[in-house]
DNA sequence: TGTTGATCTAGACCCAACTCTAGGACTTAG
DNA sequence: CTAAGTCCTAGAGTTGGGTCTAGATCAACA
């Protein structure tokens, strides 16, 4: 019933170092209890929970945010509705990424049709080449990977997204 | 027709820094040319370029693959096979994250669902509590956050992606 | 008895992708 | 003439999410 770090290790796809670490940040439900030697030992219930965290980190939550909702359910009852708050948080976050990824997931199938067609017909030499850029304002299929997506697609074509990677400081004053 | 890097950062969104390290990281497709003073000149080509560039990285593609692609594009034409393989495989990788975050997107919509009923209910002490372990057990709807998702999405639920990040060397060896 | 093997702690190190700083130059407006 | 504004380079610093190391303990096995 009790599980060593190690076991642990293997059956979330966590590394001992990680699990360790976790710790330290704060992660778990309940504190990681010890044997009298120091050893810890983990539960089922512990496995669980990792297996949740290791989804919500894939879907990209960050630890910070996933202490925050541990904190909240280790307070106990009384502020479901600040649980609740959390998760709708994090679920419109995954919706934008999705809709963001059908956007560019729609781009890129466009440029490949474009690869392979070209390739079928033997017109390789048509697509992008950065040394002729005459011939390539001529053609119309040319490979500059930016027309725009084909119009079935736009519809849900993603907001500009802006810098990928924000300041630490206060905001950026350029 | 010519842009500083000022205008530049302005129109791309990505900061003046951050374009001089693209510039340095290899990531333009023709070296940038500069004024005898040795200011940067850019074009409106580098600026449709850099749109695609945050729409790669936004869905995950890395400075790096980026880079090898933009290689393929300046050897100029022979190698189209080889920049269908890299889309491709950026493709299918797009394709995996979807139906990850759909995954992830199932099961919270159903927590969000739990919490929802039980808070109009008034019956929100019964969600999780790991204080009252007991309580926990015996109640259906408790909150692990961890039930399976419900059937109807259960289709397509994720594979275990394993660890989010693989170490620097060879492999871990545990 | 010695040698694995798993664990422990504290703290150093890593990586990507930037950001920020220092010190200097040039341009334009007042 | 000076002040502001934009730009330059080289290189240092930052953040998140870990990984890895060193040195020590402990249990089990041959």
């Amino acid at each position: 019933m009790d599980l060593s770090i190690g076991e642990v290790a293997q059956r979330s796809g966590l590394s001992v170092h990680a699990l360790r670490f976790y710790e330290r940040e704060g992660l778990f439900a309940n504190p990681v209890r010890r044997l009298a030697n120091g050893r810890r030992i983990y539960h089922e219930d512990d496995l669980e929970w990792l297996a949740i965290c290791t989804k919500l980190r894939s879907s990209g939550m960050s630890l910070t945010m996933i202490r925050q909702y541990i904190e909240l359910v280790r307070q106990g009852t009384g502020n479901e509705h600040e649980r609740l708050e959390l998760l709708r948080r994090h679920q419109n976050h995954v919706e934008a990424q999705i809709r963001e990824l059908q956007g560019t997931l729609d781009v890129m199938r466009h440029k490949v049709q474009i690869y392979e067609d070209h390739l079928a017909r033997g017109e390789a030499d048509r697509l992008w080449n950065p040394s002729h850029p005459d011939t390539e304002q001529g053609s119309e299929d040319v490979d500059r990977l930016c027309e725009v997506a084909p119009s079935r697609a736009t519809s849900h074509s993603p907001q500009i997204t802006g810098p990928l990677h924000v300041p630490a400081g206060e905001r950026r004053r350029r």
